[in-house]
DNA sequence: GTTCCTGCAAATCCTTTGCAAGTTC
DNA sequence: GAACTTGCAAAGGATTTGCAGGAAC
């Protein structure tokens, strides 16, 4: 199973860095496979430490450029959080927006077409024209709220 | 009437200090009066340069100073958008989002009471407790839109 | 007088870029 | 071999901090 993982990603890579006359290197190869493992929202941190892992003399520079390639490659998208960037799969993946827990920085992700239809509504309204949008819910998750509140009750 | 502009949050910045053993000083007064006289949403530069037009010798630094107290003081909120930062009014506001012009950097403002609603059945749903979020939009605002269709037709 | 403020320069943090050496095609 | 990649170190931009001199209380 594992073995097949993110095929269909890796072929679209290739065929982008083909497409745009770059080449393939085993760093890309390495930084890619580590981001397509991960389900979670990475930091540029994050990947550095899972891609050195593996391959320790692999630099922070080499991910933030190969990271550049996979946005463009449409594999990857942005995620811009308060503080940091993040970065997670896009390839095939449905448009959705997040919850952050304030706590523990876990994402959950949400989706919802009833809002998105607000949205184009009132855009419409006032003659916008969307290209993207980002939509972040900040708070605690249930798990942090629950120990919160425990906390509370202690006192 | 300008005179009397922005007495109330001048009142309330004044008390801030007071409360938090701070003191006042001609330099914040002319960053505040600065602040509240604009409508925009303004960057740190933006700011910068109305106060200097006033006061050429105030500097950056103080500047980013005193819009953290702001902040503190519930006078100003921060608006963290792709690229830059920007501080708009807080004071007795209600909860709005943005839409955000990609051409022309135009900020405008929405509030949707449907959208919230949504949002509080979701996080209700998977035991979220929110405490803030962000939802902004980009896109064209009318007048960019209507530029750009008229440049395409031109062609 | 003590405590707080200010502006400068320096330090930080995150990200990008220039360059010489190494790889891929 | 030509063109692209890499990692390092250095540069960049935005924001914060240390500090000596100045202002407010």
């Amino acid at each position: 199973m594992k073995t097949n993982q993110g095929r269909e990603e890796k072929e679209v890579f290739a065929a982008y860095l083909i497409a745009h006359g770059l080449k393939r290197s085993e760093q890309r190869e390495v930084i890619l496979d580590a981001f397509l493992r991960s389900e979670r929202h990475l930091s540029v941190d994050d990947l550095l430490g899972l891609v050195q892992k593996r391959r320790p003399d692999i630099g922070r520079t080499t991910v933030y450029r190969t990271l550049k390639l996979l946005r463009e490659a449409g594999l990857a998208s942005e995620l811009v959080l308060q503080g940091e960037t993040r970065f997670e799969h896009h390839y095939n993946r449905a448009h959705h927006d997040h919850f952050i827990c304030n706590s523990c920085g876990e994402i959950f992700e949400f989706a919802n077409a009833e809002i998105e239809r607000i949205q184009d509504e009132i855009a419409l309204g006032i003659g916008f024209v969307i290209a993207g949008h980002r939509h972040q819910i900040y708070g605690l998750c249930r798990r942090c709220a629950a120990k919160t509140a425990t906390a509370r009750s202690e006192r």
